[in-house]
DNA sequence: AATATATGAACGGTCGTTCGTTCATTTAGA
DNA sequence: TCTAAATGAACGAACGACCGTTCATATATT
């Protein structure tokens, strides 16, 4: 027997979640209504409701999901040996899937909604903090080792650190270019931590 | 006679923006209803459309609006002497603007509408190149007289510059601490953009 | 008299959600 | 084994509320 204890268990919840996803990507969040997630879905509006409880808790799956695309992430930085190549490396990685235009206007929906949505701030908030801790460790020990400079607060410079690759992620939403940078970036953030 | 280039000449105008700012701050810009917005401000539904063609182009006003905000901060980069003593300011004051909740809220707004109406991409965008233009002078000065290192492409260090203290403003919308960490930002910088 | 400003009813839609109902499948009782 | 009860997925009409916009009309200003 297969194990159910995730929610998303039943075939019909992905069904829903993926419908929705590409609505709330194609027009926003608030832009989308309940039919045209069930019309992409291929069920009936009514159905929805057996599944979810409503729109917003469809939006809340759907961020729930996107936390488990951020662990690869905290893998790279807390099995990382060198502190130097392991950052370079997250960065590179980090900087590309959030670049990505679904996960940029993605973050960018739930980040919206999550402002006024206590239960989406939850979630969000949730998914950083595992980022931000393991970032913060690869810092301090980088400070240990010399291949950084000393922190007064690794935390927050952690914080900073995702704040530029996010921020990035996001500006390039209104560009036309394709991605260019890359190296920039990385100069910048190397300058940024390093002795 | 009042000079009337301006738009926004019409005290009624004004009175509709300032209306229409609270209400997109207080539930945001889809949430918020034409009514809401006529309630706010004192005056019939119908009223609205004889100084405003309709929802987006009071957006569009505020978006205008913002970028006259926008302003001082370009002047303190183009007439500051010392660039490391320019920087710092600049850094400072600018975090302290967009970490203003209600200045984040509503960077965050227009930048969610901006994603697909390009009307207000395209001003958004506007806004933003002359501050990046700013910016990225003095780090070609910074360069030349040894405060700053070389820069590839100052434009994206400029860029840069601006993702980490706008996204910092972002994330700082989501955390109930007041607003720590100004030192931790003035670190992160300084070592970007030091020798 | 002419023009600018103001009003709110009305329009055609769309919204998120609820509801009564159908129906195939599973479980329980005999 | 045959039947009866229970389950829950599926449907789409219906609900009341709200949407942005238009318009006929009234009031005020010049």
């Amino acid at each position: 027997m297969a194990e159910k204890t995730k929610p998303a268990a039943h075939p019909r919840r992905l069904q829903i979640v993926e419908a929705a996803l590409a609505c709330f990507l194609e027009a926003g969040y608030h832009q989308t209504g309940v039919r045209d997630i069930a019309r992409r879905a291929g069920i009936s509006l009514g159905n929805l409701y057996n599944h979810f409880s409503g729109k917003e808790a469809v939006l809340a799956e759907i961020a729930r999901l996107e936390a488990d695309e951020l662990r690869p992430f905290c893998t790279i930085l807390t099995e990382g040996r060198d502190p130097h190549a392991t950052l370079r490396r997250f960065v590179s990685d980090y900087a590309a899937y959030a670049s990505r235009p679904e996960n940029a206007v993605l973050g960018l929906e739930i980040l919206s909604e999550a402002i006024r949505a206590p239960r989406i701030a939850a979630l969000f908030s949730d998914n950083r903090a595992a980022l931000v801790t393991a970032l913060a460790d690869l810092l301090a020990r980088g400070s240990k080792s010399g291949a950084f400079r000393p922190f007064d607060t690794p935390k927050e410079t952690a914080r900073l650190l995702l704040d530029v690759i996010e921020g990035r992620a996001l500006r390039t939403l209104l560009e036309e270019k394709p991605q260019a940078g890359k190296d920039a970036l990385w100069s910048f953030v190397e300058g940024a931590v390093g002795v």
